[in-house]
DNA sequence: TATGAATGAGTATTCATTCAT
DNA sequence: GATGAATGAATACTCATTCAT
């Protein structure tokens, strides 16, 4: 999958990944300790102790395995960020998959895309609030972004005919920046504070957001 | 001016304003030292001590006004919006008073609003950071929000005979949400880091932006 | 004094020194509690948890002074020299007041210097074994070496037709350099482990190298 | 070899010296690695890690053979010193070989052990800083100090009828004691730090010391 | 016996907050 | 009130040593 390989050309670092046995199991309890803290706080804000104690795990395990804490959360976001992007990329098959129009294609995109990012907002929030603090971080989830918005793109391309506008590229881009950032500020991604959120509101959200978009790429411009 | 009155209600705390003189001075020189940082670590990140430094005030009078670094913070939050606000307010009544279609307004509207937000990104970024880990940072912020969001609203339902779907209170609501939430993202509110915004760019979304908009609001539903 | 003058252009920096009162006076305990451990341990191997212990200072106290504990050490260090080089300047203007002779002089000083570095050994001792990590440390230690050996050879000088060695100044150098060598070694400065030292073989030590020192002062050259 | 079973005497320890095969090659390249270390950071201020890298060693070989750092420490010291003590010994007895009379051998012998310590000091210094933390390791320095100090004064009592001065062995213990001592601190043994040392300096060090050795040795007191 | 992962006590340093002056 | 020195809990990180494999 494209995606693992972009993931590793990016977050390839000194993570020193343990194969098997006791050793996999520590690591593996370490990583899963940082996710864990990282959702139930919000944030990166939880000390190695803690991450120690909920892990089980010496902090000189964790120091055996990364150069320091930043790494150690690099390491999870670049893990994380491959589950996200396959899902994604899942998502985004089964639209073109299932679509047999650009509207069609447009709702399932965008309730599959945000259904998506719903279900892995736990360990986004936190990452994206890292990112001003981590060039690194930064980087890795602007790669991602631009990955996914790429095969979104690619995907509505499929019904270029039936976009009016001359610029296709440009409102195609307009579109998945447009579609991205509202369900990501609806789950709080950055603002830390997810919407009023009951359950009908998301459900018009997401209806809105592919109204709009659809009728976007196939109206002329004015 | 109701902004006023809502903010008061919810930020008024014990910071204990003096109300002149050197005593007055120092306040506002306390006030404007932690903006200053704010904007310039694009985060809460700074000590208690720098703010003393940058603002000439002893640490000892920054508790004398406030009881904790947060109270501090919340305060000046509650000043900057008080700011946004208005901007926004003024830019919203310039927009109402220049346009005679919904489509002008709703072109006045993305472009007056998204000037405002990048004109007070600086002081907007850091807040956003912030409210994960205090609530009531995140409920000024979100009753400005929802507080502008009412103003545009209101505006825009001047043309609700030009909307054609049938449950205008919705689609109003969404337009605006939208219109947020992707100017929010492209200036970096929250995940921190800006989008990486050439000024061509930048002119491309609000255009596409308000074309969006626009066209959702007038087109009927399908 | 020039000595004072010349600690002051090496040793400044950024301690913090209070004139007055409590302040001053935790400042005088953290320093005397580091003077203590150094000697106490013959070395720097104690951590600042012990120095807010013995000397009664809170850690936050000591940096409030100190930018790091290298800073805190460099300043006992330059207080502890300018005490050492004044009672040196002392000892020196002794051994020549009393001296009539070139050998009365050499043997005054050599029995005045041994003494006095004796009696501030403890102190230099652990310095000396921090030279080679903190080139700040070795510069200051330097200085003061130097600035002491002008003096000596300033007062051989003063009998320089007794000096049958053409090259006064070479035979002058030399003459200190195995002065202090020889002392210092013998007290353990840097191998750390003073001699075996009976009392009479401190004794022993001055006068012989006093009497070397004086004829190879008063010998031609082969 | 005397020094050898001197030693032996002193060093013995858990040291668990293997006699053979892939076992001693690893067990010399610990060593070699220890050493290296110790030259390259002029002291001892590297891990075990560091060690188990260099010598390509694991850290269970390391405690296999030796209880503790210090232990295995120690050992390097031990064979250092061995080393060291021959090759001053060789000198020795070149200088004895060479010399018609006290003055000759005299120079020889400040000559040739000066350019044996300089040789060495690599692997001196950091066993002279390390000796005030470790009292084996100083007893072990002082026992070598002894021994060479020892043959020294026995090389030149063979030209005791040279000497004026009635207490000969006191003379010859002080000459060989300042001998060393000035050596010692030049090449920066204990206060880490070497003197300015320009080649010059060096020559001229070596011919002033031997000078004054001789010439107090061949002198009447007075 | 050899390996190197795991352990955890110990270190320097930061910073919100208190309080003597 | 105003000042800023003093406090000390908290944090990331190191490294000798142990021990499961």
């Amino acid at each position: 999958m494209s995606t693992m390989i972009q993931q590793e050309a990016i977050a390839t670092g000194p993570s020193r990944e343990p194969q098997q046995g006791r050793s996999r199991a520590s690591y593996e309890r370490m990583l899963a300790a940082v996710e864990t803290l990282l959702i139930e706080r919000c944030g990166d804000d939880f000390s190695l102790i803690e991450v120690s104690k909920v892990g089980k795990v010496s902090i000189g395990s964790i120091y055996g395995r990364f150069d320091s804490k930043e790494d150690l959360l690099r390491d999870v976001q670049a893990r994380a960020l491959e589950r996200i992007d396959n899902d994604q990329l899942r998502v985004i098959a089964e639209a073109k998959a299932s679509a047999t129009s650009l509207h069609q294609l447009v709702v399932a995109l965008v309730d599959g895309i945000a259904e998506s990012l719903r279900k892995h907002s736990g360990l986004m929030k936190p990452f994206m609030s890292r990112a001003p603090s981590d060039p690194l971080v930064a980087a890795n989830g602007k790669a991602s972004y631009h990955f996914i918005a790429q095969q979104v793109e690619l995907a509505i391309l499929a019904y270029r005919d039936e976009i009016r506008h001359p610029d296709v590229v440009r409102v195609v881009h307009s579109a998945y920046r447009i579609l991205f950032s509202t369900i990501a500020r609806y789950l709080g991604f950055g603002s830390g504070v997810p919407a009023d959120s009951a359950e009908l509101d998301w459900t018009v959200l997401k209806e809105d957001l592919a109204l709009m978009i659809s009728s976007f790429l196939r109206s002329p411009p004015p």
